[in-house]
DNA sequence: TTTAAAATGCAACAATGTTGCAAATAATTT
DNA sequence: AAATTATTTGCAACATTGTTGCATTTTAAA
């Protein structure tokens, strides 16, 4: 967590220290929209590069449900340069509006005659327990 | 087909009437970028608008796969204005791009105790069968 | 501490999507 | 079929989102 930057092999500034602290307090996904509120002096442009980079070195990963505004969150998984493999499903919940990242145990398997696979894509919808009660 | 319009009790307009042609035309989803380049007369403003309709009636549905442009694609099954349920999974060609529709004979089941999932996304990534010579 | 490499932020731009409103067209009623 | 009503279209203007060149500042390496 600490030293994320320099295992990754990108400069440590100010900037992409207080983004990924701000990625790191949540334990969901967040919007762009948020990085902005929480950072002290944001930059746009900053931001959109820092979310670049951090996404190419397998840092966080972009999560798209729906069409709707990305949201972005930890990779919890080992990713790197060459890719992201992350065997959790994304769940979004209807009422709230909170997009988790959620481990399972046996990640599904689809097999399509026509079709090689190479990677498998879950969202899902519905209520989170906060929200279900 | 010929009737949707009317089935989904919006006016049959010229503009209308390409744009569902179009989408039939093809039988994989199209980004706007396409509609767009099909279409004889485009208004960027209209096309908006009908797409928007369109979703809302259930005539199209919306596919966004790791935050690229939306694509659009007919929808299968029943859809009306309450909402979209499809069965079937979008896959896209890392080769060609292309991204289709594909039905699957028994659609996955997850199940995860803190949430309750009312519907499943599922995108698979890989290789289409031209592709995959 | 000096030097080289990389990141930042401004300005300017590009792409994408939205809204009010008047004119045109489609659907409904007489 | 003509008149009336409801809906759609397209322009203008704006809002949001994302990108790029370049000079300055900061970080990392020597
Ligand atoms: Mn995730
Ligand atoms: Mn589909
Ligand atoms: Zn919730
Ligand atoms: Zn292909």
């Amino acid at each position: 967590m600490i030293n994320l930057l320099k295992n990754k092999k990108i400069s440590k500034t100010p900037f992409r220290k207080e983004v990924l602290a701000i990625f790191n307090k949540y334990n969901n996904a967040i919007p762009l929209s948020v990085v902005e509120k929480e950072l002290k002096a944001f930059n746009r442009i900053t931001l959109y590069r820092t979310i670049k980079v951090f996404l190419e070195k397998g840092i966080i990963h972009e999560i798209t449900i729906n069409g709707e505004v990305s949201n972005y969150a930890i990779c919890k998984e080992e990713c790197d340069t060459l890719g992201h493999h992350h065997q959790h499903i994304h769940f979004k919940c209807t009422s709230c509006g909170i997009i988790f990242c959620v481990e399972v145990d046996k990640f599904p398997t689809i097999i399509l005659p026509k079709y090689k696979i190479n990677q498998l894509e879950i969202q899902a919808i519905g209520l989170c327990q906060n929200c279900n009660l």
